[in-house]
DNA sequence: GTCTATACTTCGATAGAC
DNA sequence: GTCTATCGAAGTATAGAC
């Protein structure tokens, strides 16, 4: 008996999420989320009195939830690399459970997060906090080399947000006849997931061999 | 005499880049954009014939104004590694003469490029292909370690786009009472496109001496 | 090429009965 | 809590004079 949701509201937020990954804020329509949702319209205005209200408590939840899981991997055991592997994976899992997080989240970036009010603000900072914790701690205990949390939060989590959010332009562009000259294959998400948790541990590895200097 | 540009049609796509990167494709607005460009509303459309023409034709010469420079870098001469550096810096030039890019590239990637029509999605496509190429040929000659060039494209470029792109929110972020417990200084764009290069340098380096393991 | 005026559509939101 | 009907605002686009 998997039903989608129990009851009208989280119904409306499951499609809800969907409708503004899809279109964005103002791309998104309120009749086609009441519609999605098998609900009346004035249900969903009922219970979250506008489209922002809707927005705005779809994105609090989901920065909550995100902000929970990291801070679980925090103040877990484990070296600080490892914290760093298991927040990776932790992501890359969250996002496959909710599929219209790395969208939202390109979107909002973009927006400069006007639509939100302080709560939701404040719920977002909890997840470049967490992260960006881990990294510091790293740095002081001599495991990481001396590098700005903030940076490393971006490196590392940056590209997974746009490789998951791009899986649809990716193929778009895929069977272009274009630049058939490089190899683009679809690899699966966890190969990327892998190569993003190798690619941090090396750039926050404090002994190093030196750079490949070629031509 | 600096004008922003000569003629209408260029005015008119200098102020919809402002446009559609601050509020997207659908929440921008055809009469906003032809007020801030001092031009007629029949003016645009007689330039333009839509929003949408004037949404790709816009996308489609930033697309390939990209791609013209990352494509000199790959066709230039010095190792493969520094024509990554030159990559990475490349962007980060044309970001800081186009500040609306990185925002439209961030929506485009969430709407999955809907609105493109299949020349614009070609022009968009060589901007991967181009890095992509350059990737291919150093792991070809051993100068990096076998990637996926795609992967190492993400990698690269994602964090300096998000960065870029999201400097507003981190600054509405940064003023709010939460996690101060993390050092979020607001460092200067050029610090970080240092270390995305170094941080590349790092993750496509061949010898390595193996990584940081502490707790 | 340029402007005014306006047609046509869609959307967010609510009133009010049940 | 749930529904029907609808208002009023805002938006894209065009007709037609100059």
């Amino acid at each position: 008996m998997a039903r989608p949701a129990r009851v009208s509201p989280d119904r409306i937020l499951a499609v809800a999420a969907l409708e503004f990954a899809e279109r964005g804020f103002a791309g998104a329509r309120v009749d086609r989320i009441a519609r999605r949702a098998h609900v009346n319209k004035a249900m969903l205005y009922y219970h979250f009195k506008s489209k922002d209200g809707l927005y705005r408590t779809l994105l609090r939840q989901m920065f909550t939830r995100v902000a929970v899981r990291l801070r679980e991997i925090a103040d877990g055991e484990g070296s600080h690399a490892d914290k760093l592997d298991r927040v990776i994976a932790s992501m890359a899992g969250f996002i496959g459970e909710h599929a219209s997080f790395p969208a939202i989240m390109l979107r909002e970036v973009a927006e400069g997060g006007v639509h939100l009010d302080r709560e939701t603000l404040t719920a977002l900072a909890a997840v470049p906090a967490v992260v960006g914790g881990i990294v510091q701690q790293g740095v002081k205990a001599r495991a990481f080399r001396p590098v700005p949390p903030m940076f490393a939060y971006f490196s590392m989590l940056a590209p997974i947000i746009f490789y998951l959010a791009g899986t649809r332009i990716r193929k778009e562009i895929a069977h272009l006849p274009v630049a058939a000259s490089v190899e683009m294959p679809e690899s699966s998400a966890g190969d990327f997931i892998r190569h993003m948790q190798h690619a941090t541990r090396r750039a926050l590895a404090r002994e190093h061999a030196g750079h490949a200097r070629t031509s």
